[in-house]
DNA sequence: TCCTCTTCTGAAAAGCTTTTCAAATCGTTC
DNA sequence: GAACGATTTGAAAAGCTTTTCAGAAGAGGA
C-alpha cells in the first residue's frame, strides 16, 4: 500500500511551498490566480486530503464528540443516539460511542480515552452522576452534558424530560379515564432518574385524586431485564382488584402485555396497560401500547447542540433543559368514561 | 480553563529531558531507578495522558474504527454494532459510528471524513457495494471489512449468514411441519443482500418439495419500512389458501401479525408466521415469533476480528466468511404434523 | 590512573499541518 | 527610474510525541 499523499507532495508537484497550499486551502482569496489552479490541480491529480491529526494537534480541536450509553441495544438509546449523530453531522462533528454496560471501571476506561483522544466534548447518558463520577468529569476539564439524565449536586448542564411530571400526567390520564385502581411496576427508587421521579409522579398523581398511593401497588425492578413476568405476578398476587398499570418503561409495559395474555388476562378489557417512552415497538405490539412518549430523537439531538454550544462558549440557554413529553393514546388502555374537564 | 499537561511539563517537573519521560512510558526498563521514581511521581501529580493526536501522527496509527450502517435504529444493527463494540474494547480500538440512511451522498462523505480522520479500517455494514462505491472504498486505500453483506464481484473481505440456505431452512421447517401453502413477504429482488438470496431460498426450497413457487405467492416491499399492511393484505387476496407466511425480516413478521389480529386471524392457528433476523422483541411478541436466529452480535464481533487481522497483516482466514443461522422454535409457526425424518 | 565497554541520557529530527514574520515581487506615482 | 505601499510568497516555528544518534556517565579491568 503506497503512502498516502501528503500537502509536500502537493507543493512539490505544483510547484510551489507548502505555506501556499495551506493558503489555498484555507484563505484562497490571498494567492494569486495561476498558483491557485496549479494547487488544486495537483490536490485534485493527487486526491490530496489533509491530516486531521496534524490539523486537531494545532487547532486543539477534533471535531469529535464522544458518548457513553449503557447499552446501544436498549432502543431508547439507540434513538437518542440517531439525534445525536443527525446534530453531529449537521456541525461537522464525528461520534465516538461506547457502551458502559453501567460498570464504573469500563466507564471510567472510555473517559480517559476520550481524554486522550482530544474529544471535543463528552456526551454523558443516562445514568445518574455519582460523585466519584463527578470527580472523573471534573479532571477531564471538557465540556460535558448529561443526556437524559441530570444532576442536582452538581452544576452539569441537562437534557431530558421532567420524569415526574411524566408519570404523573401518565396515571393522570388513567384516572381521568375511569381508573380508580391503579398499579405500577417500576424502577428501583435508589434509580434517581428512571426510578425514584416517575414514583413520586406515580404516587402524587393519586394522593391529589384521594385514591390508595400505598406501596403494596406497586412492583419495583431492578435492571433492565426481562424478570418482567415474576414482577407482574407479583403485582397481581397482591393487589387483585387492579384495573389499570402504569410502568415505567416500554419494555416492561410489553413484558407485562404478554405476562398477562399467557394467564388469559385481556388487555385493556380487564386490566390496562400504560408504558413509557414510546419506542418504535410499542406501535406494532398487541394491542398498540398506549404510553407516555418521550421525545428521544430530540433529546439526543439537542443535546449536541447544547453541548456545540459550550464548546463555542455561546451556550445562552438553561443549565438543565425539559424537554416537552406527550402522551400517546393507542389501544392497551382502556376509558371506562370520557374525561371530565376540570 | 488551564492547559492540558504535556510531557514537556512532566519533564521540568521531574527535572529530566522528555525523552527520559517518553522511555518511562514506553520502556521503562531502559531507566534508571531513580529517575522513574521522580517521572512517574510526576505523571501521577500532573495526572498526564500522552496526547493521541501526537501518537497518531507518529505510529501513522489511531487505534480508531469507522463503521457506516444504515440506521441504528434498527435494532438488527443496534446489536451488530454492540458486537463490534465489545471486540474493539478488548483489542484497544474506538468505534466511530456513522448512519448513512443509504443516501450515497451521506455515505460518501463519511468516507471522506475518515480518511482525514486516519481511522485505521472501515466496517461497511449491509448495503450492497455499487460500483462506484468499490471505487471510493478503493480510492481510500484502507483496510476495509464488509459486514453483513458481501460482494462477489469484487474481492473484498466480508463477514454474514448464507441468506439463500437459511431461507431454504426456514421454509423447509415450514414444509417439515406440514404446510404446502406457503406465502412469502421479502425484501426486493434488486436488494443482492436480504432481497434476492432469501427468495431464492425460499424458492428452491418449495421447488425441491414439489410445491408451487409461481411469484404469486410472493409480495415484494421496497425499504424498510412500516408499509407491511399492504403488503399482508395484498398477499392474502391473491393467495387466500396461504397457511404459513416466510418473511424476510422480524419486522415485516411483528407487521405482518399486528395485521392478521386486527383481521381476525388468528396466528399461528390459521396463519403460521416465520420471522427472519431473531430480534431482541420477537421474544415479546403474540404469539411469540419462530424465527432464523442471525448471529448479530457474533457477525458484529467477528468483523472486527477479522478487520484487526486485516490491519495486522495476519489474516489467515477466508476472505467471505459466513457465521452459523438457526431457527428458533417459538410459538408463532403451527406444526400440523411432526417432522420425517429424511 | 587510564582505557574500554556498557548503560543512560538528552538534543534533534520526524510525523503533518497552520501561522507568523520577513523577504520578495508587483504596481503606482512622482 | 526611484521610491513607496500593497500584495504575495517561502522559511521557520509551533503543536506533542517518539525515536535515532551521539555524547555522558558509570563500571570494570589492566
Amino acid at each position: 500500500m503506497k503512502m498516502k499523499p501528503t500537502i509536500k507532495d502537493v507543493a512539490k508537484l505544483a510547484n510551489v511551498s507548502i505555506s501556499t497550499v495551506s493558503r489555498v486551502m484555507n484563505a484562497p482569496e490571498t494567492v494569486v490566480e495561476t498558483k491557485k489552479l496549479r494547487v488544486l490541480d495537483a490536490i485534485e491529480r493527487l486526491k490530496y486530503k489533509p491530516n486531521a491529526l496534524a490539523r486537531g494537534l494545532i487547532y486543539k480541536k477534533t471535531n469529535t464528540l464522544g458518548v457513553v450509553i449503557p447499552d446501544i441495544r436498549n432502543p431508547y438509546y439507540a434513538d437518542i443516539i440517531r439525534g445525536m449523530e443527525d446534530a453531529s453531522k449537521m456541525l461537522g462533528y464525528n461520534l465516538i460511542i461506547c457502551n458502559t454496560d453501567r460498570d464504573r471501571a469500563r466507564l471510567f476506561s472510555y473517559l480517559n480515552n476520550f481524554y486522550e483522544k482530544q474529544v471535543d466534548g463528552i456526551l454523558y447518558t443516562s445514568d445518574p452522576v455519582y460523585p466519584d463520577y463527578y470527580k472523573a468529569l471534573q479532571r477531564l476539564q471538557m465540556p460535558v452534558v448529561l443526556v437524559s439524565t441530570h444532576s442536582m449536586e452538581y452544576r452539569l448542564p441537562s437534557v431530558k424530560i421532567n420524569d415526574e411530571q411524566a408519570a404523573y400526567d401518565a396515571v393522570k390520564y388513567l384516572i381521568d379515564s375511569g381508573h380508580t385502581s391503579i398499579g405500577m411496576i417500576g424502577f428501583h427508587l435508589s434509580d434517581s432518574i428512571a426510578g425514584l421521579p416517575r414514583y413520586e409522579g406515580f404516587a402524587r398523581a393519586l394522593r391529589e385524586h384521594d385514591l390508595d398511593d400505598s406501596k403494596d401497588n406497586v412492583v419495583f425492578v431492578n435492571g433492565w431485564s426481562y424478570d418482567t413476568p415474576d414482577a407482574a405476578a407479583q403485582l397481581i398476587a397482591r393487589f387483585p382488584s387492579v384495573t389499570a398499570v402504569f410502568t415505567s418503561s416500554d419494555e416492561l409495559a410489553i413484558g407485562l402485555i404478554a405476562y398477562l395474555h399467557e394467564q388469559g388476562i385481556r388487555v385493556p378489557e380487564q386490566i390496562s396497560v400504560m408504558g413509557f417512552d414510546n419506542i418504535r415497538w410499542g406501535n406494532l405490539s398487541i394491542p398498540k401500547l398506549t404510553t407516555v412518549a418521550q421525545p428521544t430523537y430530540e433529546i439526543g439531538f439537542r443535546s449536541v447542540m447544547k453541548l456545540n454550544a459550550i464548546i463555542k462558549e455561546q451556550d445562552d440557554s438553561e443549565l438543565r433543559e425539559y424537554l416537552p413529553h406527550t402522551i400517546i393514546e393507542r389501544a392497551s388502555a382502556k376509558i371506562l368514561k370520557s374525561f371530565s374537564s376540570p
